[in-house]
DNA sequence: CTGAAAGCGCTTACAG
DNA sequence: CTGAAAGCGCTTACAG
């Protein structure tokens, strides 16, 4: 294990002085092109890294992002919700090739995580993730930007502050598949997921459903409304209270997947037929979706591009630049849960 | 957007000295518990927070780990294997209760990763995730372990070399499933997934299937073994090799859970009925394996506990403590891909 | 228990 | 195009 070699090594080898090496090793034009191709041999040949805490601290930038994944702290030590995951994937992605790092941190929502990272110069913005009570964090957002935080949200669009989010337009595809079921002749929709400001995103893609089911001449029946939070657990158990209530219906209309898959198996311990007697879509398309029996017919959320947004919308935020809020549209994917 | 606040700032308040505030805010025992106190009322207060470039820089240590994430390069445009999404999970989750943060990077098979992070000090150790093909890339953990980096790899222990690994123990998961099997009484196995050192996992796995059927007199047909490597995409056309092959099988054994998923398309599109004509069984317990049709039949690989080891592992290895090759017992999870 | 001082390894005005 | 020098914000011997 030899001793790490710093920039002086490389200038007393090359017989220039430290500056010009920090320049060389930089690419600056300032340098002479032999003197900087010589530097940069020599630098990879003593395999020379720049010691990144002292460029950070000198510079003041640290060309990483972090990531702030936080989750309902109820939900504890489950697994992560696979959208997120693939968030997670894809933001990883995204970052890579813009030459960020990224810091991962997995946040509780009850901590103190607003400002943490920036502040300590371990980032230069931050990408805010998760579910979680929207009306708690809220204040948390605050904060954030009364420090001057640079930070992107995933998540509905919050109209009475300056926040830049990147969502899916929640509304849009809420209608969508909603319509898709209506057009094949059903009648009575349950809707399986919290319905409330304080989960803004499940609320969006509900009042997306009952703009659909108006549009329609179709009653919205508030008592087929069932709370459910993001687990399969959550829409098993929402599903039961559903059947056990004597309602009659003949749709379901998940929040997202895992309430679907939740409620798929719920709906056959109790001996209905899916999608003969009741269809069942879901929201996100995460991957088990394809795989369920039957496969689940549901609202893509696209994460590769949403994981490019965010980023880029973070930089342009970093680098000073005009960045705005933006919905990405919903896809719908067609699969067997529903009758054809 | 107020000014940040520096350790100066807090020992002009606080009308002590920086070091003082230095060793305050670190609790060090050898500052007054008054003036500690005191001191920390009013970093609270200013929001103050340590600057993580300049203490670490200082103190030539990052509390800080690199994850890097790498993958097969043909498969560069989809989704992350669900195994790896989850590992990456709960890793970032040991590294949070172990108060270090997570620095994640992809990193093609091609590039070179070696080295990168700990020499420029980003982080104080490395934990290596991926599939790959392991021959390619030995020779790099070779130059890691030259150059006295810190590291611990996911995977099969690499016996000739002084690696540190944590894996599953393969050999006897695929002997354990299989022998699940047998004692069903199937006759015919096929093996899909590649065998051979490129992919040093999937190659125990095939060794311990073929351990069962050799302990129970069942022949070893070569020919019932196709390549395969950790794509739903490759298991669907392993299987449709298989199937073309004239070969007679009653029993699939999947390298990993993808393959098995593919697998099961490939036969319910041939028309098999699984499991009364063929039992198929995967490894990993994925979050696919619950929902699929019918439940796959697998091998859990623990992966909260693997995060844990990976991370306290390599902990160890950065104090300078022992620290050894570990395997974590492989889990049989029973659901109804197998005739019962 | 506290303070003055050195120094971690860079980047970046400044001067030439 | 190059170099000497300052300084980013801490931690940590050293001295008291």
């Amino acid at each position: 294990m030899k001793e790490k070699s710093t920039s002086f090594d490389i200038a007393y080898r090359a017989g220039v002085s430290q500056s010009t090496v920090s320049r060389a090793l930089r690419n600056s034009p300032l340098v002479n092109a032999a003197t900087r191709s010589k530097i940069q041999a020599i630098a990879k040949e003593l395999n020379y890294k720049v010691d990144k805490n002292a460029s950070n601290l000198r510079s003041q930038q640290s060309d990483t992002i972090a990531l702030l994944l936080f989750e309902d702290p109820t939900n504890d030590d489950s697994a992560i919700n696979p959208f997120f995951l693939s968030m997670l994937g894809s933001i990883t992605r995204a970052c890579a090739s813009k030459g960020y790092d990224l810091l991962v941190s997995f946040q509780q929502a009850s901590e103190d995580w607003h400002a943490d990272f920036e502040d300590s110069n371990k980032a230069d913005g931050l990408i805010l993730l998760g579910y979680g009570d929207y009306v708690d964090y809220e204040e948390k957002l605050v904060k954030l930007l009364d420090q001057g935080t640079h930070f992107v949200r995933w998540g509905a669009e919050v109209k009475h502050l300056p926040i830049i989010s990147v969502g899916c337009d929640n509304f849009t595809g809420g209608k969508q598949i909603t319509e898709h079921i209506i057009k094949l002749g059903r009648k009575s929709f349950a809707f399986l997921g919290s319905a409330s400001s304080h989960a803004p995103e499940f609320f969006e893609r509900y009042k997306g459903h009952c703009q659909a089911l108006k549009a329609h001449q179709l009653t919205v029946n508030p008592a087929l409304q069932f709370n459910a939070m993001y687990t399969e657990e959550s829409g098993y158990q929402a599903a039961c209270r559903l059947i056990n209530s004597g309602e009659s219906f003949d749709a379901i209309c998940a929040a997202c997947d895992l309430i679907a898959v939740g409620a798929m198996r719920a709906l056959q311990e109790h001996g209905f037929k899916i999608p003969e007697q009741v269809s069942v879509v879901g929201f996100d398309d995460i991957a088990i979706a394809s795989f369920t029996f039957p496969p689940l017919t549901t609202v893509k959320q696209d994460t590769k591009l949403a994981g490019e947004l965010l980023v880029n919308t973070l930089l342009s935020l970093i680098h000073g630049e005009k960045a705005s809020t933006t919905l990405i549209p919903p896809e719908l994917v067609m699969r067997k849960s529903c009758a054809s």
